[in-house]
DNA sequence: TTAGTGACGTCCC
DNA sequence: AGGGACGCCACTA
């Protein structure tokens, strides 16, 4: 690991995101700021993207961006994809490539 | 060490 | 409404 702090963070930042129920979505500036660390959403983005795996029991398809749309493309258009694919399966519906976050912000 | 980068957010126009 | 300019801060070369 490059820091054990960094390590601890995403260790927080794991925890609240398995906390998003299903049907649910939260914003990385939200999951940060959940997580204890205001102002560090691109950190969220960041841990994600270490847990990206087909069997990961982490809902990292829950975490969007605070426009309502999905931020993933600019590193992998597949994922993109098939984050798509798990929130329409849950029952949350995009409109032009956006999700009403006033319906489906998951509030704690 | 410094400079560039980025699954972001807020502000301004 | 939507796009650009910054701000932010961990990470990487």
């Amino acid at each position: 690991m490059t820091s054990n702090s960094t390590a601890s963070i995403q260790h927080e930042i794991y925890q609240v995101v398995a906390l998003i129920p299903r049907g649910k979505v939260a914003t990385y500036g939200q999951i940060a700021a959940l997580a204890g660390f205001p102002r560090h959403a691109r950190l969220v983005g960041y841990a994600l993207n270490r847990q990206l795996a087909p069997d990961s029991e982490l809902p990292w398809h829950r975490v969007i961006n605070a426009q309502g749309r999905l931020s993933l493309h600019k590193l992998d258009m597949n994922a993109e994809n098939l984050q798509r694919f798990k929130l329409e399966q849950e029952g949350i519906q995009f409109v032009n490539d956006r999700i009403d976050l006033k319906q489906y912000r998951w509030q704690p």
